[in-house]
DNA sequence: ATCATATACGGTATCAATACCGTATAAACA
DNA sequence: TGTTTATACGGTATTGATACCGTATATGAT
């Protein structure tokens, strides 16, 4: 092995996006902060099944299915997934993969798993929370998200006011783009 | 050298994410993706200062400051920013970045680097729709960005209704949920 | 038991966003 | 040369968002 490789694995090691590298849905390697995100030591993670990282079966079966014709075609898959940690906490995150088997995507993945926040500063989101935030990233107004979930447009409206307290920003714009991605606390 | 590190060298390398190593904001190691974003060879990239990857030797200073002292506090650090290709075109990137060296933030960085899609089925945004995007992602709202620009507001509600009407959104809500990322074809 | 929080709803006031109407200039392009 | 597009600005009208005021119930934690 020379200095090229071992500047890249060091690099693999320390990246600031939790990497992973799958061969048929095992986990054959992993960096630190996948790891961490997770809450697991890497030795626990390697060589164990991807199912012990979704929050159920049926989950781990769904998103096998979506991206396989995607990467078939390209090479390469992103969405945004729920994870489940080792303690049981719901982790989202925006997933990228890439094969470096096209004709069978799974045999050998190499995924990369950018957290989206799941926490804000202590307290996680309420299920209707979430609901809404999903709403209005597609750009539904109060009123219609009242009458999507069977709720006062007023009720949306507190729901609002709360994810922006919580988030710290001042409009929506400004929570969906930070939903995109964690940002530092500073 | 182990297989450890030799899987880790291979997933660096074919990772589905942007990768790159900086000493001294000298690129020392990068992976396929992330020469292949910025219209280079590999080789021609490693060893060179990272200002040919910026549009503007302003723009190179201000990227340098603006993240020193959240990686001194935390070592890593996060934002979204404009990179230049080879043939001059701007990407945008979701960027991320953590040091080795937290008392020396730019002595030995790994930085991640997400593409944002920087074309709408087929046109691309103008500088100012890019400029008036940045700010917008920041919640401020069109009388803030024109003062800033020292433009009228509504020559900034001018931009934003482009925007909207080229990403065929409803809102703003709904056009920063659809910039965080890009998203596949399918 | 009290306290905090999430949920749900009503009103009202103010500001922002969006969609129109219009004009004008400059650059790119066939 | 005309056509389109981006830029920049003005007005107006409508809808939406946000911030307050208030009440009420339920739940979970200390």
């Amino acid at each position: 092995m020379n200095d090229f490789s071992m500047e890249m694995a060091l690099a693999f090691d320390e990246a600031p996006i939790g990497m992973a590298v799958s061969k048929h849905r095992m986990l054959s390697m992993c960096n630190t902060l996948f790891a961490e995100m997770l809450g697991y030591d890497r030795d626990d993670l390697l060589g164990q099944s991807f199912r012990i990282l979704y929050p159920s079966h049926a989950e781990f079966d769904r998103v096998r299915d979506i991206g396989l014709k995607t990467m078939e075609d390209h090479g390469s898959y992103s969405d945004e997934r729920m994870m489940q940690r080792k303690d049981g906490v719901p982790v989202w995150c925006r997933f990228r993969a890439r094969t470096l088997t096209p004709d069978d995507p799974l045999a050998h993945l190499v995924m990369s798993f950018a957290q989206i926040r799941d926490q804000v500063d202590g307290g996680q989101l309420t299920k209707r929370e979430r609901e809404v935030l999903s709403w209005l990233s597609r750009g539904q107004t109060s009123k219609e998200i009242g009458r999507e979930l069977g709720l006062s447009p007023r009720t949306i409206e507190d729901v609002r006011a709360r994810l922006l307290r919580k988030f710290e920003v001042k409009n929506t714009s400004e929570l969906l783009s930070r939903m995109s991605y964690a940002r530092p606390r500073g």
